[in-house]
DNA sequence: TGATTGACCAACT
DNA sequence: CAGTTGGCCAATC
């Protein structure tokens, strides 16, 4: 199965589970390449493309910070869904994002 | 078809 | 210490 590089992306986050946290540089360092945490990014934003029930929210930036929040359709709707995980955000970031970081590589 | 961008990260200046 | 640049892959202009 030649896959590409965003549908690998998509697969892992489907694996993430529930009330767990990624981020996107551990996703492309996963897959093996560090520097293509931009295209995490990318793909997240045509997540719905590929299959609409992406848990998009669950991936987040290195600082735990919900950079892509504005690409929810409306801002808030990811902070909404982390704490109806049980996931606490305030100023759009995590807290206690260690606590609830899930790192592919080691489940994986 | 070449150049630019994109929800990032890490290193360098 | 803060700003800039390089890097990765794929899609859009």
């Amino acid at each position: 199965m030649e896959e590409s590089f965003f549908i690998k992306v998509y697969e892992v986050v489907q694996r993430i589970p529930f009330g767990k946290v990624t981020s996107y540089g551990a996703i492309a360092r996963y897959l093996g390449s560090a520097g293509s945490s931009r295209m995490v990014g990318w793909a997240m934003n045509h997540s719905h493309t590929f299959d609409p029930q992406i848990p998009a929210h669950r991936v987040v930036n290195r600082n735990g910070m919900l950079t892509g929040k504005h690409h929810f359709g409306d801002p808030g709707i990811m902070q909404q869904l982390l704490e109806n995980e049980g996931i606490q955000v305030e100023d759009d970031c995590i807290l206690d994002f260690q606590k609830y970081f899930w790192d592919p590589s080691l489940e994986l």
